[in-house]
DNA sequence: CACTAATTCGTGTACATACATATAAAAAGG
DNA sequence: CCTTTTTATATGTATGTACACGAATTAGTG
């Protein structure tokens, strides 16, 4: 869908202001679509990223710091998404002997398992739904990395 | 930034797996970018949103689900975010005498206001630090539009 | 070594999202 | 018309974001 049909609009000042909108359109598309496919797993899309940067280091542990750096979203409250992981025993938190101050976390067997299926099926958004070619995902990666290029 | 250093990872299954993460986080990175600006004139990100849909067709009210369908983010709760605008005095609620279920909304003087001194702060970002050309721009929107093409 | 500063994590609050449900009013169908 | 269905809005709940603050611990400095 165009952009213009999404959000019922067509006055952009310009092609930059209207690709600034087009990001967060297409984010939160994105987004959507995902929550979509976990909502059968009883994850959120967050809970979800966390249970990937976890098995991403598994059979290692990470404490909360690691964990926050690796989050898209930066300012995401690490320690309440855990919470509610170990509620459903997809993490294991413990107290850190090294550092008393870190809790480190380390992803369970039921947490590998339910994330295993889980990605399944996030998989097929990028497989098959989005059809662009690996050639213009690399020139959209470039652009997007372009845009950040004056950090704030 | 680079992505990798943005979330400490490099291990992406191909470049359309990476271009996701991408636009998630350029769109996280924009976001707080606006919300930084938005900061000083007491709004939000969605709040500043409605009241540019709302001065899009002022004079005119509009009703709630008019301006729902404008959002860029579809679940967005608008009642809610239109409470918070009535307190602060940027909007008027009176209940339609046409369809008596709705609810139509105007933009006030004070409002205005806002928004426009709020809009040239946010439009720093766009003229000065996002720095692609008018030409990747356009490059761009169509990349993210061809990634939405399949819709859901 | 003692004191200050910085770090790590948890928690509280305001706002927003995602979604289910409730309520009232309008539209549609017999 | 009267009943049923649909529509417009509001509200409730769980989760997440953004940010401030506090407690415990570690690091740094005189």
């Amino acid at each position: 869908m165009k952009l213009e049909q999404a959000i019922q609009s067509s006055k952009f000042k310009n092609e930059i202001h209207k690709a600034g909108l087009n990001i967060l359109y297409t984010a939160w598309w994105l987004k959507t679509a995902t929550s979509r496919k976990l909502k059968d797993f009883g994850l959120t899309h967050e809970q979800y990223n966390v249970l990937r940067i976890l098995k991403g280091k598994y059979p290692e542990q990470m404490c909360v710091r690691d964990i926050a750096g690796r989050m898209i979203e930066k300012n995401s409250n690490v320690p309440r998404i855990i919470d509610r992981l170990e509620i459903k025993k997809l993490v294991k938190r413990t107290d850190s002997s090294e550092d008393k101050r870190e809790t480190v976390v380390t992803i369970t067997s039921a947490g590998i398992n339910i994330l295993e299926s889980a990605t399944k099926k996030v998989d097929i958004i990028f497989d098959s739904v989005i059809t662009v070619s690996n050639k213009e995902a690399s020139a959209l990666n470039t652009l997007l990395e372009k845009i950040r290029a004056q950090e704030k």
